[in-house]
DNA sequence: TATTAACACGAAACCGTTTTCGTAATATTT
DNA sequence: AAATATTACGAAAACGGTTTCGTGTTAATA
């Protein structure tokens, strides 16, 4: 067993002080070729390495990002994760992570934990909770304090902040419209409960799509399914009472329960219903057929967030730079479930 | 914009010296009452948090667990991760979090980074690379500085330190066992590269029931696919050159694959044909007929490895406790790509 | 040779805490 | 009244670095 060793251990041991031995570990000219030559011999040696969490005290910026999300068991999630903990690593950073797990109070414990000088910035997502509750008082806060937030995916209007996002509207209705031209008119949208943003932004894209084509919105091609459960009763219903052609919806899980509910009441992918969903995952790229899918490029996005972070932490506030909102372009990557 | 106040500035301001702030925090007997009041009020209206890094550079812990994974956008390794945090956190721990992508360098960095006083120990599972490569110079070198480690599932025998594994041997011959008891006699095994030492143990397991019920092994049913390739096309080929009654995948994504090419070729499952795949991800719960799988409880198991390293890191080492190797069970569960 | 410049290094402050120890000012005991 | 104990606080060291500034010793210049 052989602890870390320090500069104190380094001087004491070469006879110099402390500041001559971080001066020759930096190469400064002030010292002598030769101490300077000996130091770093004897350090390489012992394999000095400088103590973290002394150069964030002295620095007052810890190089950590924390980043906060709802849920990690969760494909679009963890790519956004991806996508920042390599930039962030990339730029020296590492990622602390919390889960929020759709809870306000985990979100706000959290941030408030880890606000207290373990990191220089955050990068989130919204719990549920939190977008239901309109609470962002620890938000708001935390800004004030002058730490940087980051919001992507799960933003809201009410913090002035730098936020990335997929353009869900527009895809959304990219998708639906793709639905008409191929000859579809009664076009059904599943989704959940709309006090998720995308979700609002998704159904929007969807009436827009209906009203550029003239097509009357009918109330009852919408399903408006509860999270996460066995929903196939509900679907099989849905599809039974109404005469659909093809569904848009707002997440691969439901795609896939949607397509395993029309093959059983024997209609015919895409020939008959034709489907999209969202998050291009593995259940979208191992289904079959395999489901024609909205791409929302999570690593993109998280790579996005982490640059707008880095960007506003490293540069010198002479003049505050004004928030920004970059949009990802999200892609409809056609496959098996739709005719093309 | 108000920065975070320090002792110092509430000394300041009220007129009383650093160590006195500090001690009517804390409740100190030795500060009278009066001034311990005054000084509490007026933290807790300026919202005062002790700093956490200042905290661990004084206390030398950080309260930081370093988890380095291959892959976070991977079902298991999420959901362990998920445990991890879950548990961490009620602890009073942060976790940060690098991705090894499966590179034995990106591990070697990442660790080294972290190293340097960042965290007070680590939770990880070896890289592909790292395994290939058996060199664990690096684990070795962090636990002779005294940083505690724990390895989960992709271990290895050549590092002494805490452990939790799958009983990967056990349920992959269960599971075989479960497909001669329904009359399957063709088995096949489809299997990655065997430098992970979780395949080799699976195939064991597979070896082991064979024998166990005289059933004589036969190289031609092993089929060994490279990783995360579109393999439709071996699939197939193993299919047809074989007549195989049952199969075991070493993960649930060659498991739908091969769902997907026996349904294509016209057998019926689990009637001509029975699956069973490792991982019970979202994959298997939503293919059709759902998939019967080995479900690793991989959020059990991230708990009990933070379990383990949080109990090294705060018992007090009088006695060093013996490295333990601790076996998680999985079970099979039985869905309808098999005769139950 | 006297003056100045360059060199090579150390002391000390600082980042924000905790904690030990010392000490005035009271309060208590003899 | 003198000796002792208690109270209430502050100074300072420590954690492990960086950095500014001061200074003694040589080397270069006038």
């Amino acid at each position: 067993m052989k602890p870390k060793i320090t500069l104190k251990d380094i001087a004491k041991e070469l006879d110099v002080s402390i500041s001559t031995v971080s001066k020759a570990l930096k190469n400064s000219k002030e010292i002598s070729k030769d101490t300077r030559d000996r130091i770093k011999a004897f350090a390489k040696f012992y394999n000095y390495r400088p103590n973290n969490i002394a150069l964030s005290l002295k620095n007052r910026r810890t190089k950590n990002i924390g980043v906060i999300i709802p849920d990690i068991v969760h494909h679009f999630f963890t790519t956004v994760f991806r996508g920042i903990e390599m930039y962030a690593n990339q730029m020296g950073y590492n990622v602390i992570v919390c889960i929020s797990d759709e809870s306000f109070d985990k979100e706000v414990i959290n941030m408030e934990m880890l606000a207290n000088g373990s990191i220089d910035g955050f990068i989130l997502s919204l719990s549920a909770e939190t977008q239901r509750k309109n609470d962002f008082t620890h938000l708001k806060e935390l800004l004030d304090q002058g730490i940087p937030i980051v919001l992507f995916d799960r933003v809201t209007q009410d913090v002035a902040c730098d936020k990335v996002i997929l353009n869900d509207l527009e895809i959304s209705r990219e998708s639906v419209t793709h639905f008409i031209k191929k000859g579809s008119k009664k076009i059904a949208l599943i989704t959940t409960e709309n006090y998720f943003n995308v979700s609002e932004s998704r159904k929007e894209g969807y009436l827009a799509a209906l009203k550029d084509n003239n097509i009357p919105f009918d109330e009852n091609l919408i399903l408006t399914l509860p999270h996460d459960l066995d929903n196939t009763k509900l679907i099989t219903e849905f599809f039974q009472k109404n005469k659909i052609e093809a569904v848009l919806c707002v997440n691969e899980i439901f795609a896939v329960q949607c397509m395993s509910v029309i093959q059983q009441l024997g209609f015919k992918i895409p020939d008959e219903i034709s489907i999209i969903g969202f998050t291009d995952g593995i259940l979208s790229r191992y289904s079959s057929p395999k489901l024609s899918t909205v791409a929302q490029h999570g690593e993109k996005m998280g790579e996005l967030a982490a640059k707008m972070l880095i960007d506003r932490m490293e540069t010198t506030k002479v003049v505050e730079e004004p928030f920004r909102t970059e949009v990802i372009n999200a892609t409809l990557i056609k496959r098996g479930s739709t005719i093309n």
